[in-house]
DNA sequence: GCGCGGGGTATACAATCGTCTACCGGCACA
DNA sequence: TGTGCCGGTAGACGATTGTATACCCCGCGC
């Protein structure tokens, strides 16, 4: 599996790789990689169990680390406390992505080049992994804070599109040195944009006296 | 180039594909690739070159259509105005960018999967074209809807997201067929939260009744 | 009338590939 | 004490690959 990794981060493409020139990187015999793994779906997705469950856990274990937890207060009404803690979570959470993805940069990079890859039996396991993060932090959220009248269905859909548009986030931080704390803020400011619009939207008292109603989509 | 776009549509990868192989599907000597391209890079450029046009054509002009016209109103100072329009204008652009990539599934399957894909050229190539269309939403906005307070700068920043974020909807959308109308019930929502967050960040005086406020980020 | 170059072809080359069959040492376990 | 099997090896197979060299024909411009 290390072989693999390597050579992918040079030739960057896990289904392009020969077994021969693994098992040769390895220092291996060609058959060898037989005894382990059937197929290169195999490899591919003992490679993701191992890394998706580092970031996986990461993250939880991030979400529950002091800075976060400072944040945790119990049902709270008021909708601008809600928001500073998005806020605040929006801020530890992006950091901990990116602080993952600059750590494991040729993993990350070989793993999202399987999200729309060649293989199905990756893109299934990279999705389900995309799906677990988004559940996990849909979780947490509910936990850590209150965002008056969002519940967990809407929640999870937000949790979704934030993982999937992070992916993209994560590779322009990887691609582009230069801009990363920029990146950081767009990343933040697009987390909270999505909270503001979800909040202010199961608010209708709040607006109605402007005149506006949030479309029944 | 349509020989690789078929090979592409099943093998699913541009740069997997052997030039012999597209030869023989073209029905033409294996020399003659390089008589056209110097490289798959360059076969994949001209590719992109032609159905991104098409994209980014029909786009520009479907959302000139009566019915995205219809909505084109002189500057208007209400805000609940300017959200009716939104959510007219992201149905029709949202309903327009999944009828082209059901229409074109093979060449739009190809072309994403380039977008995180091996070869860097391809991947700057599809980026560019992501941006343009960004470009065009943004230019197209701001003519047709006014939202308060929100200017060309941040506009831009929403498409960007906005754009990628169609990249993934489009994929369910192709994978996922029973699920459609779901989806582009979701693709919607996401746009006219966006909106409807950039509307109320930028309403200070909106909120502030309710002790709200955006928090600058 | 001639040359030349663009599009197409034929053949050959060395590499590499995935897989098959067969052999082997060691350890577990009966 | 023996017997399986797990991880690793060796060698060979036919297939396919990218590219190099050389030949070809047609049409256009001088």
């Amino acid at each position: 599996m290390n072989a693999a990794l390597e050579l992918a981060a040079t030739t960057r493409s896990l289904a392009s790789l020969g077994l021969r020139e693994v098992a040769r990187q390895a220092g291996l015999n060609p058959n060898t990689f037989y005894r382990h793994f059937k197929d290169f779906d195999d490899l591919g997705v003992a490679m993701l169990d191992e890394l998706g469950a580092e970031l996986r856990g990461g993250l939880r274990e991030r979400r529950m680390r002091p800075a976060a937890k400072g944040f945790r207060l119990s049902d709270l009404s008021d909708p601008a406390e809600g928001l500073a803690q998005a806020q605040a979570l929006a801020r530890e959470s992006v950091g901990l992505v990116l602080d993952f993805v600059m750590d494991h940069r040729e993993a990350y990079i070989v793993g999202i080049r399987e999200l729309h890859g060649t293989s199905p039996v990756m893109r299934k396991a990279m999705r389900d992994m995309l799906e677990g993060i988004a559940q996990d932090m849909t979780e947490d959220l509910l936990g850590v804070l209150k965002l008056p009248g969002v519940e967990h269905d809407e929640l999870i859909e937000i949790a979704r599109v934030i993982v999937r548009q992070m992916v993209f986030f994560s590779m322009d931080y990887l691609e582009e040195p230069s801009r990363q704390k920029q990146i950081k803020r767009d990343a933040e400011r697009f987390i909270l944009l999505l909270f503001w619009g979800a909040i202010a939207a199961r608010q209708p008292g709040l607006l109605a006296q402007a005149g506006l109603k949030f479309p029944d989509v």
